[in-house]
DNA sequence: GTAAGATGTTCTGTATAGCAGACTATCTCA
DNA sequence: TGAGATAGTCTGCTATACAGAACATCTTAC
């Protein structure tokens, strides 16, 4: 069954123009801060307790440990956030947002949401909540379900 | 407003997690071709006439023209496509590709869909169709739109 | 209480990928 | 014919991720 598919049906390829797209829209938007779209992340997982170490903020965020170090440690020269010893566990620190960080995430969030609505305008309102919310539904459900499996036992052409 | 968003509602998280999700995912299923996700975009395109040059493949990919360079190196000494002087511009070249490439782009892609399926096994499949339909539209309607005009304009908290 | 192993964080070095710029060949237009 | 633009390639730099070691601390078994 030869079907020559466009990549314009191409999943991969969509998911990466689109990721794109965002991503330089973000990195102008968030321009001037620390470690780019993901000081802006970890900003928002700060704000809002998040999770307790750095290694669960990492993996949350899809970055690797050793990088989320000098992330932190840009965030923190800049003010916005503090690494705070757990009391519970001293080897781990909590990751708490400033003040300053409060301020700067606030306008920040304005500035994405507007920007974000422009990079969607091809879509229509409805749209463009479908999109997010199956996005959503996506990234928070995706366990490490290996997809792999499923592709291993197809027969070749 | 101090709207203690979590990053669950980000767009950006979710688009970077379903995209490395994805990605992690083509990896495997392509593994072995040379060039991985982007050498399989680039059968695809060849395998469907595509853009007629390696700059429009490269800008259509979003990847650098110097990068396509070497993957097309890749791809042509493994045989699955040939790069042939245009007759109407000796200075490009068509991409065009050769049998054994065909024959492994439809392996390659009968495994891709497989493992697509299962990435997206989170949603039922009306919204599997949503959602690639939403991400190609949005794919190939995003023109290279400025989407930080509309943030520039938004004043501080 | 102590020892052994696990975990959180940081540091170091290495490999890789991307990008800017130069260069050649060719095309286009005046 | 000459000037500038474009396609492709090559070179070198920089940023980035990742593996691994090192150190502190926690947890568990004894």
């Amino acid at each position: 069954m030869t079907t020559p598919q466009h990549v314009e049906a191409d999943l991969g390829w969509a998911l990466g123009k689109v990721m794109r797209a965002h991503l330089r829209t973000a990195q102008e938007v968030v321009a001037g801060l620390p470690g780019g779209p993901r000081g802006y992340q970890v900003l928002v997982e700060a704000a809002n307790g998040g999770p307790g170490n750095q290694l669960a903020l990492a993996q949350k965020l899809g970055v690797d440990r050793t990088v989320m170090t000098y992330l932190l440690d840009e965030l923190e020269k800049a003010e916005l956030v503090r690494r705070q010893p757990d009391p519970a566990d001293r080897r781990a620190r909590q990751i708490v947002i400033t003040d300053a960080g409060r301020g700067r995430l606030c306008d920040l969030e304005r500035r994405l949401r507007a920007a974000e609505e422009a990079l969607l305008s091809p879509l229509d309102a409805a749209e463009q909540g479908q999109l997010r919310a199956l996005l959503a539904k996506l990234a928070t459900d995706a366990g490490p379900a290996d997809a792999c499996a499923a592709a291993e036992q197809i027969e070749n052409c």
